[in-house]
RNA sequence: GGACGAUUAGCUCAGCUGGUUAGAGCGCAUCGCUUACAUCGAUGAGGCCGCAGGUUCGAAUCCUGCAUCGUCCACCA
């Protein structure tokens, strides 16, 4: 047996992974008679759009391990590959692509964009799983699926139509997410916050002046003006005490308190405005076309008599009542809140609970509307320099405060997110949320590490109804249709649109138009929900279906325990009536050395196929799996994959000599598995003790008997970095620098067979984790062999 | 703001339910090409185990507080 003196990994990983292609056994049809029971893993799909980073080559790698191990351990494996369509990810790329050729979506109509995503799709959409085969992944390649494949769309709609006939799903107008730029709503889970410098405008609105004549009610007022002198003399103390807060207040007083020196100019002008305002601060002044009130605490002293009140808008001179409510924060900024229902979800509550009007006046561009000529039509950040000027001008800007907070952004284009109302489709989660945290609860479905049991039920406790609509054009169209009837305007859905999987031959409402399929696509986790079971078949009954769901691990990272895992368990439970997966792993976080989050925008991201290229792919999988210690996150370093090329050298150095060592006894080679049999059932108490073993063959033995229940046990418990320790200590420490070194005195016919065995043993225990290079020499091991190690019997 | 976690040699990390001189890899220093491996071997230097208290015969390990860093989640104008 000739073996280089190194390790190359170049000339061997790709020869051995076409090797396994053809022998078939990433199939579980091709697999032993032996392997009976069912061992399920579904691949996270990947986007489409995706390039392999640090965080897929973890996962793949923990999956790849684990699915390795139980297809030697005799399971009947599947690992099921497959890309997920990634809606608005997709979309926003092919349009990229557009825009080179100085074109929009739009030039090209619904059609024919989507035809062209379809040929994107077929030109890039494998460049992630051609990466990850050069992992090593033992997928089974012939059951890949794409959340857009027919199949798959009509489990999609099928679910769809479950959820419609359950009445589940409604139409309604909410302020949502808007993307001005991708022109979508996008869920909370879609955008990031970004920290930004902003400002903090303090707008004063002037309380409506109330004349005597215009009273009605004397004896009211008249209380009120005492309540109003005697806040004046409480004020003046305030005052004193260097009130920053609440120059309305002041207003009152003799004088204008004043906060500032910028302040102190402006009395004079304030006093012909009549004196008298209330002074909100606010980061979006150009909203305020769109205010309905004005809210304070109903604790706040400050405020107490204005509540009820009525303030002037500036610029419009609309009248605005000021109400109270909870949920103002009495500390920030005035105290007092400008309150806009249709631009922000916490006015929207407040809204809806006190009635007041929603007035929309940003568009679905981002642009203004609604509102004066020299506001209407620009930008919300023009808008907001021009509202400031005017304001500005008219005296009415008390105060600017830098304010850095955090800026929603949509997490696919970067653009910020405009917050507007809009008809969008939702599914209810009460129930759904309901089943989901049941078999948590009940232990059938367990988390790993299971801290992360919490957040899980955190978030379904709090969950709102899922807004499923999107309004771009890539993805799964919500299987609706709307009749077309003239004067069609009922409230009720189901007067107006019904469900159809099919494109009807005619309405079924009216029975006579031409129904006119909704516009909207489905959020792209709407169809990631159902991977574990649309990907085997379902709604269809398969085999499967049958045979490998439900499935037993899910790996995935923390980002998406709700986004999607949490939706994939009421998903299963709703539609198979079962888990999806027994287990949970979520996966430690790749951060870089610094401690900060890999990002490629920021360029502090390292590709794996880097990696590979450089040191080889078992080099680098070791090198990462020695570093996944429990739920602690990966601080990345290169060294490891060092570390990891080492030491694929070493075993290739050391099975280098073993080989040396045992081919002049050929001959003696296909014995070997009787020992191997017998070690297992006797452990070193017959066949070795009848040997006159020595002192170190007894160690090596029992030493690999401890690594093994060692490493079993490990992946048991999803310890992969201390399984891949106790393999790295054994063989470096205890086989190479200490048995080896003894065997070449030793010099017997047992000592040629115990370097064998442990060799032997070691390569299984190492193939999870190191797949080529133990299978390269495996294959050149002097004995009895199965066709690849893939299928060799795990030691136990 | 909330949840969770981290802080041990120059770097990346082990150290289980508290018990003798705190470990590994990389890096560093010195020596060694001994017929598997210089991608190696041998030897060595290097740590008030974040800070301050407490429990205990005894704490890196348990408790409390503080500091720093980080991840995820969150509608604070």
């Amino acid at each position: 047996m000739n073996l280089s003196k190194s390790y190359n990994s170049k000339t061997v990983e790709d020869r051995i992974y076409r090797f396994w292609l053809k022998s078939g056994f990433f199939n579980p049809d091709n697999l032993p008679k032996k392997n009976k029971k069912s061992y399920t893993i579904v691949l996270p799909p990947p986007n489409v759009t995706g390039e392999l980073h640090m965080g897929h080559a973890l996962n793949a790698l923990i999956q790849d391990v684990l699915i390795r191990q139980k297809r030697m351990n005799g399971y009947l494996t599947l690992w099921l590959p497959g890309t997920d369509h990634a809606g608005i990810a997709t979309q926003v790329k092919v349009e990229k692509e557009l825009k080179k050729q100085g074109l929009t979506r739009y030039d090209l109509g619904r059609k024919d964009f989507i035809k062209m995503v379809w040929q994107w799709k077929k030109k890039y959409g494998n460049i992630i799983l051609k990466q990850l085969k050069k992992l090593g992944l033992s997928c089974d390649w012939s059951r890949i699926r794409f959340t857009m494949d027919k199949n798959y769309s009509r489990a999609v709609k099928q679910a769809f139509s479950h959820y419609y006939k359950k009445g589940w799903i409604y139409k309604g107008k909410r302020v949502v997410n808007w993307c001005p730029r991708c022109q979508t709503s996008l869920s909370d889970l879609e955008i990031e916050y970004k920290e930004e410098k902003g400002k903090l405008y303090y707008i004063k609105y002037p309380l409506k002046i109330i004349n005597k004549k215009q009273r009605t009610i004397d004896n009211e007022q008249g209380t009120r003006d005492k309540e109003q002198r005697t806040m004046g003399s409480e004020q003046g103390t305030r005052d004193k005490e260097q009130r920053t807060m609440g120059s309305e207040q002041g207003t009152r007083d003799k004088e204008q308190r004043t906060m500032g020196s910028e302040q102190g100019t402006r009395n004079k002008e304030q006093r012909t405005m009549g004196n008298k305002f209330i002074v909100v601060a606010t980061t979006r002044p150009e909203t305020m076309f769109g205010d309905t009130a004005v809210a304070v605490n109903p604790k706040d002293e400050k405020y107490k008599n204005l509540i009820g009140e009525k303030a002037v808008l500036p610029l419009t001179k609309r009248e605005i009542p000021i109400i109270s409510d909870i949920l103002i924060d009495k500390t920030f900024g005035t105290g007092a809140v400008k309150i806009t229902p249709s631009h922000d979800l916490k006015d929207c509550d407040i809204g809806s609970r006190h009635n007041l009007k929603s007035i929309q006046v940003i568009d679905e561009k981002g642009k203004m509307f609604n509102c004066p000529s020299p506001y209407q039509g620009i930008k919300t950040l023009e808008a907001r320099q021009k509202v400031i000027e005017s304001l500005e001008k008219i005296s009415l800007l008390e105060k600017i405060e830098d304010y850095n907070h955090e800026i929603p952004k949509c997490e696919r284009c970067g653009k910020t997110i405009e917050l507007i109302p809009s008809e969008q489709w939702f599914l209810k989660m009460k129930e759904l949320a309901q089943i989901a945290k049941i078999s948590v609860k009940k232990g059938k479905i367990k988390f790993h590490p299971k801290k992360f049991e919490k957040s899980y039920f955190d978030w379904l406790g709090g969950i709102k109804d899922w807004c499923i609509s999107r309004q771009i054009w890539w993805g799964h169209q919500l299987p609706i249709w709307e009749c077309q009837k003239e004067k069609q305007q009922s409230q009720n859905l189901k007067e107006k649109y019904f469900v159809s999987l099919e494109k009807p031959k005619k309405c079924s409402i009216c029975g006579k138009c031409r129904p006119k399929q909704v516009n909207d696509v489905l959020d792209t986790w709407f169809s990631s929900a159902l991977w574990p079971f649309a990907s085997l078949g379902w709604p269809r009954k398969t085999k499967d279906l049958k045979k490998f769901y439900p499935t037993n691990v899910l790996s995935t990272g923390r980002d998406i325990i709700n986004l999607w895992v949490a939706r994939m368990i009421f998903s299963g439970l709703e539609f198979t009536e079962k888990i999806p997966f027994k287990d949970v792993y979520v996966h430690a976080t790749v951060l870089n050395k610094e401690g900060k989050r890999m990002s490629k925008s920021l360029g502090t991201g390292v590709d794996p196929m880097d990696l590979i290229e450089k040191y080889g792919a078992d080099a680098t999988r070791f090198g990462i799996a020695y570093q996944i210690m429990g739920g602690q996150d990966i601080k990345f370093i290169e060294n490891n994959i060092i570390m990891g090329k080492k030491f694929c050298n070493k075993l290739w150095n050391a099975s280098r000599f073993v080989l040396q060592q045992t081919s002049s006894s050929k001959r003696k080679a296909p014995h070997l598995r009787r020992y191997e049999k017998r070690y297992k059932q006797e452990i070193l108490k017959t066949e070795f003790k009848t040997k006159n073993l020595t002192k170190a063959d007894k160690k090596i033995l029992t030493s690999l008997e401890i690594t093994t229940k060692s490493v079993n046990k490990d992946l048991e418990n999803f310890l992969f970095g201390k399984a891949a320790h106790t393999l790295y200590d054994f063989f470096w420490h205890n086989f190479c620098d200490v048995y080896i070194e003894e065997s070449k005195k030793q010099n017997k016919e047992t000592t040629e067979k115990i370097l064998l065995y442990v060799l032997l043993t070691s390569l299984k225990l190492l193939h999870p984790f190191i797949p080529f290079i133990t299978e390269e020499i495996y294959q050149k091991l002097p004995l009895k062999k199965e066709k690849s190690i893939i299928i060799e019997n795990w030691p136990i």
